[in-house]
RNA sequence: GCCCGGGUGGCGAAACUGGUAGACGCAACGGACUUAAAAUCCGUUGGCUGGCAACGGCCGUGCCGGUUCGAGUCCGGCCCCGGGCACCA
């Protein structure tokens, strides 16, 4: 060996081991990204970041179990495809321009270079050749050219919907710019607002999306469930209620959906939303009633908003007619019925529904009994502390009584049905997806309003449609529609002057078909090409728990669009799913005076604790004032909680960072952020170059011959092949890569107890480096690659092939046993490994300390589990 | 409020299919080396407790209850924390 190399053999320096791990790579071309392409195909994909200026934990961590997966794969044979991009378009970078009057589109690139610097340097296995960027109008023209497509299919339509509307500003606010019902800048109070807007019909799919989640075999059930849930398929009964024309003043009918048709003729009143066009017309002589429907219209427009509010509700003096009964019903606003569900009406049931009960009892609305516990009596009304929602056996209903809750919706919806009074419906809650944003730093929608011709969509000739990258926001109103030179244009169909839609696309509508477009990002011609079958669907999609609904719906529903249209030949985007748990950090506040909030990074403050050590509260650093505590949170640039991995790479190198991740906890599993434990991976990383190179510089190594090693070398060599087989285990199948490094610190525990300095001692233990030389690879690929070189090795780590367990070398002799008596472990004995339950029985009586339990009680029961314990019951 | 997760030593965690609770690592403490410190190496480390010692015992996986020879793991009820709730991405 030169002495140049015995010299870097002396030092782990992190620095120069990773120059001149990159440097080999690059010389011999061997990044995963470029393999042959006769191995089988694997795509392994991680969620693209958005670029909001460093990247933080959280990508290290994401990014980290990406390449594992990647290098694992790529060494077992496969051809793998780890792209990258950068999903540009977003509020941020408008809140980035708002405070210091940069235009996004500087704020973005610059950020896309800092942070692409960063991802290289951490030496991931990313083939930079297919880089995209959402806000790149060779990206996003497709987005375009396909809503056009959807438009022509009806798949995108337009219809009204409700936004968050600061009246000071004058403008749109996203949901994350309304805090407690003000705006975040101006603090005034929030109103809802009535806009045309853009839709794209996914509740079209939501069965075939519903159905399809049971062939995802791959995806964790948690994900699947919400997505289920989501969607949220229910079967019922639509119900038309006949206005009452003396109280309503036209004929007509109130139609509610109810999943509990069974309870009808238990119905007392039936309430809407505060929008239904039914509340709306009963405001003209009734001005208390339009100051309540004024008051519903305050406020966010969010679920959870909606859901936590106090319930509130208003007779509106109309009546329906009872179907079956023709009784005069009241009509009542309440604030906790949506619009947005089913038919925005519902038919309220007070007895039998937990919130038309305590609604009920709130308003002396009057309570009907008419279904009673299978093996009971009917609840009596005035005793009643809560409804009764299980199902049972109908009562106080004529005919239908007797029956159970489930022949009684049959029964009834029979009944309607046969008097043009309802019908069975499926509805779901999931919603047609709005993408109409009134941002400026977006993708813009391709429509053209012209005074003659309505709504024209712009020709494909003619796109993309490109978005100005000069404009600055000033936090009021979209910039877009004030630039007249975007505004202003031609009518595409009669030539006279118009205006573009100023409108842009949601983000999600960016994030929604990108991983196709890598397979073939240099096609300007088509969106996606003949390329995209070959690489898709992903093999593995890694990203965070928070995208298990949005992001991952959107793209399953874009990608089975694009199979409708024939451009793509498969229906699910991503065969396997890891979602990857969230990184979290402190997070610390101030409320300003207007409403508007500010973060603090946790490095800017000190924290105050009470006794238990709980964070109650802390004062900022730089003024020495009080900020309030707002708990542990997900790191993000909004919360200004995300942590700078560049120190840490700086001051351990590449390596250690990424093996602290992966060690630190398994990929599924939350993580309250802390640095603690960063030097034990780094102090492994030393001692594992320290153990190899006192192993080469002992001179060279005999051929391992497995006949002749002693009983200490043959265990050491067990330990190596299990450890073969644990690691290939945790990283293939079980994704625990905590686990996988455990394993390999015990291997290198083993390797520098033994002394065994002896010709065949010396053959085990470079069997054992090259192991952990290949085993670590994935995890920290810079040092693996100079060890692997100074192992005498030829070729590259990353290109080698995974190390498989020797059968032979697993085999044990002996097996120890656990002795429990009643349940509790009272011993242990050595058994020969093929020992028969009797012998083992009689083993484990013969324990001294089981003896004593044992003495004078009688053994009822003797359960063996064979190769584990044996369980005396006494 | 609704849906989905999670809760195990001082800390991050392990225990994969109901079978030895705490592997591996951090921190702490003790020792070796050193003029000294850092680094490194060796040892101890869930709590209580018996024994000179060898070696034992009792308790212990958020809380309450259940199933089982046996429960961190399964069932019922609760508490707390995190994620999502359709305009943060």
């Amino acid at each position: 060996m030169p002495e140049s190399d015995q010299n870097e053999m002396m030092e782990f320096d992190p620095k120069r081991i990773v120059h001149t791990a990159q440097i080999s790579w690059d010389s011999a071309g061997v990044s995963a990204a470029a393999v042959p392409a006769s191995f089988p195909k694997y795509y392994c994909l991680c969620m693209l970041p958005y670029p909001s200026g460093r990247l933080h934990m959280g990508h290290v961590r994401n990014y980290t179990i990406g390449d594992v997966i990647t290098r694992y794969q790529r060494m077992n044979g496969r051809e793998v495809l780890q792209p990258m991009g950068w999903d540009a378009f977003g509020l941020p970078a408008e809140n980035a321009a708002i405070r210091n009057g940069m235009p996004p589109a500087r704020w973005t690139y610059d950020n896309i270079d800092y942070m692409r610097k960063q991802l290289k340097s951490l030496g991931f296995a990313i083939d930079w050749s297919r880089e995209i960027a959402t806000c790149d109008p060779k990206y996003y023209r497709w987005n375009q050219w396909l809503f056009l497509r959807m438009l022509e299919k009806g798949i995108a339509y337009q219809k009204t919907g409700t936004v968050n509307w600061d009246p000071v500003d004058q403008t749109v606010l996203a949901n994350e710019q309304v805090i407690d019902g003000r705006g975040w800048r101006t603090g005034a109070l929030v109103e809802k607002r009535e806009i045309p807007m853009y839709y794209l019909g996914i509740t079209k799919y939501a069965d075939r999306l519903l159905q399809a989640l049971d062939e995802l075999p791959g995806w964790p059930e948690r994900v699947k469930i919400m997505q289920a849930n989501w969607i949220g398929k229910s079967e019922g009964v639509e119900i038309h209620f006949p206005y009452d024309q003396r109280s309503i003043g036209k004929a007509g009918v109130l139609k509610v959906f109810t999943t509990r048709a069974d309870t009808l003729l238990g119905a007392t009143y039936v309430a809407v939303a505060a929008e239904h066009p039914l509340a709306e017309a009963a405001t003209a002589n009734h001005p208390e009633l339009a100051a309540f429907i004024e008051e519903c219209k305050q406020g966010g427009v969010t679920e959870a908003e909606l859901a936590t509010q106090e319930k509130k509700g208003m007779a509106t003096g109309q009546f329906v007619r009872h179907p079956l009964t023709d009784e005069l019903l009241p009509v009542w606003v309440a604030n906790y019925v949506l619009m947005s569900y089913g038919e925005g009406a519902v038919m309220a049931v007070p007895a039998h529904d937990q919130r038309d009960f305590e609604f009920a009892r709130k308003h002396g609305l009057p309570l009907k009994v008419v279904v009673k516990p299978r093996d009971g009596d009917a609840p009596v009304v005035t005793t009643m502390s809560t409804a009764l929602t299980e199902h049972g056996i109908i009562v106080n209903s004529g005919g239908y009584d007797g029956m159970t809750t489930e022949e009684a919706i049959d029964a009834i919806a029979n009944d309607l049905n046969k008097r043009a009074m309802g019908e069975k419906r499926t509805v779901f809650r999931l919603r047609d997806w709005g993408i109409s944003r009134q941002r400026y730093w977006g993708c813009p929608i391709p429509i053209i309003h012209c005074p003659k011709c309505g709504d024209v969509p712009v020709p494909d000739k003619d796109l993309p449609v490109v978005l100005p990258e000069d404009l600055a926001p000033d936090g009021s109103g979209n910039p877009l529609a004030k630039c007249d030179s975007f505004v202003n244009c031609v009518c595409p169909k009669c030539g006279g002057s118009a205006k573009r839609e100023t409108d842009t696309m949601d983000t999600f509508v960016d994030s929604s078909w990108y991983y196709m477009r890598y397979a073939c990002a240099d096609n300007d011609q088509a969106m996606v090409d003949e390329r995209v079958n070959h690489w898709l669907p992903v093999d593995q999609y890694i990203g965070g728990i928070e995208h298990a609904i949005l992001h991952l719906l959107y793209s399953r529903f874009w990608t089975r669009v694009m199979y409708d249209m024939g451009l793509v030949k498969f229906e699910e985007p991503f065969t396997r799913l890891l979602t990857q748990g969230m990184v979290l950090n402190h997070i610390y506040f101030r409320k300003g005076s207007a409403g508007g909030i500010a973060y603090y990074s946790p490095d800017d403050v000190t924290p105050l604790q009470d006794e238990q050590g709980h964070i109650t509260g802390a004062t900022l650093k730089a003024d020495g004032k009080a900020v309030e505590y707002g708990g542990m949170g997900t790191m993000s640039k909004s919360k200004a909680n995300g942590v700078d991995p560049q120190a840490l790479v700086d001051k351990y190198g590449a390596d250690t960072v990424r093996l602290f991740m992966m060690f630190a906890v398994p990929p599924e599993q939350t993580l309250e952020w802390s640095e603690a434990g960063v030097e034990g991976a780094h102090r492994f990383l030393k001692r594992l170059w320290k153990a190899a190179s006192d192993h080469v510089n002992g001179g060279s190594v005999p051929r391992l011959e497995t006949a002749s090693l002693s009983d200490e070398q043959r265990e050491l060599r067990r330990q190596i092949h299990a450890t073969i087989a644990k690691v290939g285990d945790d990283i293939g199948r079980r994704y625990t890569f905590n686990t996988a490094v455990a394993a390999i610190m015990e291997l290198l525990n083993a390797l520098t107890r033994s002394d065994d300095r002896s010709p065949q001692g010396r053959a085990v233990m470079q069997e054992a480096f090259e192991a952990i030389s290949l085993l670590l690879t994935p995890m920290a690929p810079h040092t693996c690659e100079v060890l692997w070189q100074r192992l005498g090795r030829e070729g590259s780590v990353v290109t080698a092939a995974w190390p498989q367990p020797d059968p032979s070398a697993l085999v044990r002799d002996s097996i120890e046993i656990v002795i429990q008596v009643n349940g509790k472990l009272r011993g242990r004995v050595a058994v020969p490994a093929q020992a028969d339950r009797k012998s083992i029985e009689q083993a484990a009586l013969a324990e001294p300390n089981v003896q004593r339990f044992v003495e004078g009680k009688t053994v009822r029961k003797v359960i063996v589990v064979p190769g584990k314990l044996v369980n005396l019951v006494i």
